[in-house]
RNA sequence: GGGCGAUUAACUCAGUUGGUUAGAGUGCCAUCCUUACAAGAUGGAAGUCACAGGUUCGAGUCCUGUAUCGCCCACCA
């Protein structure tokens, strides 16, 4: 067997056998189960519009090792799997591919085809993005995976919205937005880009006019970057406490061009006394500044004038401009002003405009009819659930961004003129110029409800009252009055499940149904109780069956098999598993998703969503820029899997996730001739096909050059791609092969291992002290991922596997492990009475818990090792306690299982059978005996020492092969441990340890080290200088008596003594007494040197 | 403009409530294919802790200011 395991852990094998492994068993799954707690994580959901990145395989990382760890620990640990639809990002890509490759807009196709191929986007790379997750390891319940628009969630988020609409949290209201002109949409925020163009500033003047609203001498001057929009003015604006203007507020004023008066009002937000001449136009439809400034003073100023049809010309209002484009109109409306007299100066400047950027035309500001929910009262909740620590964020410092934005309480714009996503569930319903139903109408709306209409008496009692408002579970409506057309409409809100009212609307009055969708952020803002199945509370949500979950479970749903599950009535899945136990995200989503969560949660389910929201880093390229597929540096995390293996990659990724920095990952490419890594510089990120001829890399190694991956361009598939990586990962591939190779030894070495107890006594220096490390790191891994401080986890889990476990602990026994079964009974020259078969068990002892401490880490090998351990040695000393070990959150007085069964000795470890898979063992406990503090002390002492006379072959150069002899003066207590470990001073350092004891003197031409409590001396005949070595240690006692100079002077500081905390001081005493006895020992080596 | 964060070795980052001589990985130099591992072993060189003040017996750590960088929000007639 120990012949089959290979020298290099090689990844891809252990991925293909593995994961499958786990799926097909059904480890994933997580049903309700009352004897055990839940613990949940909803991921946060990727968008469908392209593949993760490595943003996401830090994300999914997190998310899959508490998942696995929670799992270990006998949680029922759900990972719920899913993607959002994603409305703006998604309909534009598909957009934009179908105008490049068939040259189709969104009008040429129609609503319903455009949708269509849409879902088909989706299904293709939903099924990539699910296939990048399984290849990271994800353990989600993969039969729960959800969409944001799929029947589950769609029927919660017409619940909701029909339930805020009920409750008069949704109103229809006016805003502005980014309007293309040449697409006839509005366009969101974030796809509008800002450039600077040469344009022109001109001050205009209009005449303040009287009481009967005739013009007088006295002028108001103001500037304007956009003459055009003064037909759209309402007032003109001064600051209230400017002089100049004091007298002149409440006044009015004439704009020449239409002759409308228009009032001079104060507004100290808008007008700012030293920009310009501190009087500024109100144009309330065109400008988001007017706009609010409208908001502030509408019943000072008319109501907003709008001057654009949607096609960017101007409308009715605009009078004799009516029709003209907007630049024509500027051009007339500036030579109308200088006839008006009204001119005053122009000056040329740049000014910031807005771009539309799929378009690339100009933006112009447009008001138009949008949906919003009032946040007041929903807002409230949500800060008093942080405030509460209902919710705790992690670190604690980004409480700050939610609360701040949640307390601005601005409402929710939710509308988004799309195509893709949840159509609004309004139809709108003209009733006419009067508030009343005509005979006409009301014989239609007796045809949609039946004769015996519940509706009618309310709707009429609310049209009486003008007012919206009343309502059942079926229908809600508010009643609106257009200023502009002067007509009546009711919007009616049909509840979810109500297909027929929908089809009598659509049959009476046609497709009456807002043509708007709801902002993507509606539909995940429920995620965390969409995905149970809220609003149904009678079934457990539907799930999907995968190939392998129907393979794995026979057929037969969760609840046959868990029969607890069967007899509840009603959702237990909701009941179970919310709310959830943590949120683990980044912080650019904490307004948008985060809040909105806790929002939507408190709202719907009178609980919060998570009781924990863990915010990670975000990951940079080299140059510190986010990472985007856009930008040219977004890696693809398969690219890394296939170079450095998964495990390499989640374990490098759990390193860099701290809790101050964003990570900074330069990045390169791969040559794909010769595997050398090219770093990438701004050049390739930027860089466009020139001339038809795509821009290549070069090798600087094997001198070839390839085409690389690129956000510009897509590649040629008929010639090899330099894919980008980063070298960074190696870190985590290097750590996995040593693993490999640490458990290979023990495997190699378990040959003819028996299952037995280990006493008390059978236990030799090494062996407590690896166990007593095992209990500190196994405390400490724990503590830090209850804290999520993942990267201080995987130093802690590093530093002992490798620095210690390998570096000495495997070291130390090999002399016990050759020993030959015939022979076992007196080793010569072994210090410990060293019994073959009980070095193997705590071995396996070991072996075994590292594998499960790092199982949620990498996932892959650990179940491969675990796997091969199981069939070397299926029942190994457990130090796991056979009950449940988990750590409650609230409960921290109650005893751990350890803890209860009092001090058992040294040598309790009884052979168990071992778990059938590491993703199913339990999360080690019970190692707390082993701790043993002053035996980790004698340990490090040792350590120093070898150490030392490795420094030394080290500082003169001496082959390896060369075998020293080294005497040690000491202290009795360390000679006696010295005595234990002598053995293994051969196989440490290559030494042979001639003498130790207070008694061992210098041998001449010896090279020597002084530790304080220990002098070190080799004789090192022929191979030192005399001069070279006294050389060395006066360079050495001059470093020494440095340090003594700083430890002195602060001992005979008085106030260093009087004010420092005791042990402080004492310390400080210690260490110049061994600092002392160090110099006295060099000094003198240099006197028998001659110095 | 407001908020949050960062600045420590050539690179990427740790550094607990202030307390001995500031650490790791990578890279670099030297020696070594020692029967788990060259994706390895052993040793070494490498830091004015961004800058300037302050508090303190004592500051990488706390305070103030400056500079640079990043992110979020607001805004730019």
């Amino acid at each position: 067997m120990p012949t089959e395991i290979p020298k290099q852990y090689v990844p891809s094998a252990a991925e293909a056998q593995w994961f499958p492994f786990w799926e097909s068993h059904g480890y994933f799954n997580a049903d309700p189960d009352p004897q055990k707690p839940p613990h949940v994580i909803m991921i946060p959901l990727p968008n469908v519009t392209g593949a993760l990145h490595m943003g996401h395989a830090l994300n999914g990382t997190i998310q899959d090792l508490l998942t696995r760890w929670r799992r270990m620990q006998g949680y029922v640990a759900l990972w719920m799997p899913g993607t959002d639809h994603a409305g703006i990002a998604t309909q534009a890509v598909v957009e934009r591919r179908m105008k490049e490759q068939e040259n189709l807009t969104r009008h040429d196709i129609g609503r319903e085809a455009l949708v269509a191929r849409i879902w088909k986007w989706k299904d293709e790379y939903e099924k990539r993005i699910i296939g990048q997750q399984k290849k990271l390891g994800a353990s989600c319940d993969w039969r729960r995976v959800r969409f944001t628009l799929d029947e589950v969630c769609s029927k919660a988020v017409r619940r909701t919205f029909f339930k805020m609409f009920r409750d008069g949290l949704i109103y229809r209201g006016k805003r502005l937005v980014n309007w293309d002109t040449f697409l006839q949409t509005a366009v969101a925020d974030d796809e509008v880009y800002t450039e600077d163009v040469a344009g022109k500033f001109w001050t205009f003047s209009y005449p303040v006019a009287d009481a009967n609203g005739q013009p007088t001498d006295r002028k108001i001057s103001f500037s304007t970057t956009r003459p055009e929009t003064m037909l759209g003015d309402t007032a003109v604006c001064v600051h209230p406490t400017d002089e100049r203007y004091l007298d002149l507020i409440g006044k009015q004023v004439q704009i020449p061009l239409n002759g409308r008066l228009i009032p001079i009002i104060a507004d100290a937000l808008l007008a700012d006394k030293d920009l310009g001449t501190g009087c500024v136009k109100v144009t309330p439809a065109h400008d988001p500044n007017d706009y609010a400034c409208w908001t502030r003073n509408k019943e000072k100023m008319g109501d907003p004038i709008n001057l654009l049809n949607p096609d960017g010309t101007f409308n009715e209002n605009a009078g004799p401009y009516a029709g003209l484009d907007r630049l024509a109109v500027r051009e007339a409306v500036v030579t109308a002003m200088e006839q008006a007299g009204g001119f005053e100066k122009v000056e040329d400047r740049t000014i910031p405009l807005k771009f539309s950027d799929r378009s690339k035309t100009a933006i112009e500001p447009y008001l138009s009819d949008q949906w919003f929910v009032k946040m007041d009262e929903l807002a409230t909740k949500a800060v008093d659930a942080v405030k509460n620590r209902d919710v705790e964020f992690f670190p604690e410092r980004y409480a700050n961004s939610y609360l701040d934005w949640l307390e601005e309480k601005r409402d929710w714009c939710i509308s988004r003129q799309l195509w893709w996503g949840h159509r609004i569930p309004v139809w709108t319903f003209p009733i006419g110029p009067n508030p009343s139903l005509s005979d006409e109408l009301e014989e239609k709306i007796n045809r949609i409800f039946g004769s015996d209409s519940f509706v009618m008496p309310e709707l009429q009692k609310a049209l009486a009252a003008r007012m919206g408002g009343a309502s059942d579970d079926k229908l809600a409506f508010q009643v609106s009055f257009n200023e502009v057309t002067g007509d009546w409409s009711a919007l009616m809100c049909i509840g979810p499940d109500q297909e027929q009212l929908e089809q009598g609307f659509k049959a009476e009055f046609g497709d009456l149904q807002d043509p708007d969708v709801l902002d993507t952020w509606f539909s995940s803002a429920l995620w965390p109780h969409a995905t149970l199945g809220w609003p149904d509370l009678e079934h457990n949500p539907p799930m999907v069956e995968s190939e392998q979950a129907r393979s794995a479970s026979d057929g037969s749903p969760a609840e046959e098999k868990n029969p607890a599950l069967a007899l509840r009535a009603g959702n237990a899945v909701l009941d179970y598993f919310y709310p959830g136990s943590v949120l683990v995200t980044s912080r650019d989503i904490i307004t948008l998703w985060v809040a909105r969560m806790v929002l939507t949660g408190l709202y719907n389910m009178g609980d919060v969503p998570f009781k924990h929201v863990h915010v990670h880093p975000k990951i940079l390229d080299g140059f510190g820029q986010g990472m985007s597929k856009s930008k040219g540096n977004g890696v693809d995390p398969l690219d890394l899997i296939e170079k450095y293996g998964a495990d390499g990659l989640r374990f490098t990724i759990a390193s860099l996730a701290g809790e101050t920095q964003d990570v900074r990952l330069p990045i390169s490419y791969a040559c794909p001739h010769c595997d050398a890594l090219i770093p990438q510089t701004l050049e390739h990120q930027k860089a466009k096909p020139k001339e038809g001829k795509k821009p290549r890399v070069k090798c600087p190694k094997c001198k070839k050059d390839s085409q690389y991956t690129s956000a510009n361009y897509d590649a040629d598939v008929s010639e090899p791609v330099a894919s980008m990586v980063s070298e960074r990962f190696e870190y985590g591939r290097n750590f996995c092969n040593k693993l490999w190779n640490a458990c290979r030894f023990a495997l190699i070495n378990l040959e003819g291992y028996t299952p037995g107890a280990i006493a008390d006594a059978d236990l030799a220096l090494e062996d407590r002290w690896i166990l007593s490390r095992l209990a500190t790191v196994t405390d400490e891994v724990t503590r830090l991922l209850d804290k999520y401080q993942f990267d201080q986890a995987t130093r802690a889990l590093r530093e002992f596997v490798w620095n210690e476990f390998c570096d000495w602990y495997l070291e130390m026994i090999k002399p016990r492990l050759r020993v030959v079964e015939s022979s076992e009974e007196n080793i010569p020259g072994t210090a410990v009475p060293g019994l073959r078969a009980n070095c193997q068990r705590v071995l396996v002892t070991v072996v075994d818990t590292i594998l499960r401490l790092l199982h949620p880490f990498t996932p892959f090998i650990t179940e491969d090792l675990w796997q091969r351990l199981n069939e070397i040695a299926p029942e190994r000393p457990g130090v796991e306690s056979p009950e449940s070990n988990i750590q409650s959150d609230t409960t921290d007085d109650a005893p751990m299982p350890w803890e209860a069964q009092g001090s058992p000795s040294l040598g309790s470890l009884t052979p168990q059978p071992a778990a059938a898979a590491c993703i199913i063992a339990s999360w080690p406990t019970g190692l707390e005996r082993f701790r043993d503090p002053a035996l980790e002390t004698r340990f490090q002492r040792l350590q120093d020492l070898i150490g030392a006379v490795r420094n030394l072959r080290g500082v003169y150069n001496i082959s390896p092969a060369a075998i020293l002899d080294v005497y040690i003066r000491c202290q009795p207590d360390v000679a006696a441990d010295l005595d234990v470990v002598a053995e293994q001073f051969g196989t440490l350092a290559k030494n042979r340890l001639v003498a130790c004891g207070p008694d061992v003197a210098r041998p001449p031409a010896s090279a020597s080290f002084s530790l304080g409590e220990a002098d070190g001396y080799v004789p090192l005949e022929g191979l030192i200088d005399r001069t070279a070595e006294l050389a060395r240690q006066q360079k050495e006692a001059e470093k020494i008596r440095g340090f003594i100079a700083g430890h002195e002077k602060k001992l005979t500081n008085t106030s260093f003594v009087e004010r420092a905390p005791a042990e402080v001081v004492q310390e400080i005493r210690d260490t110049l007494v061994t600092l002392n006895k160090q110099l006295a020992s060099t000094e003198d080596v240099i006197q028998q040197l001659g110095g």
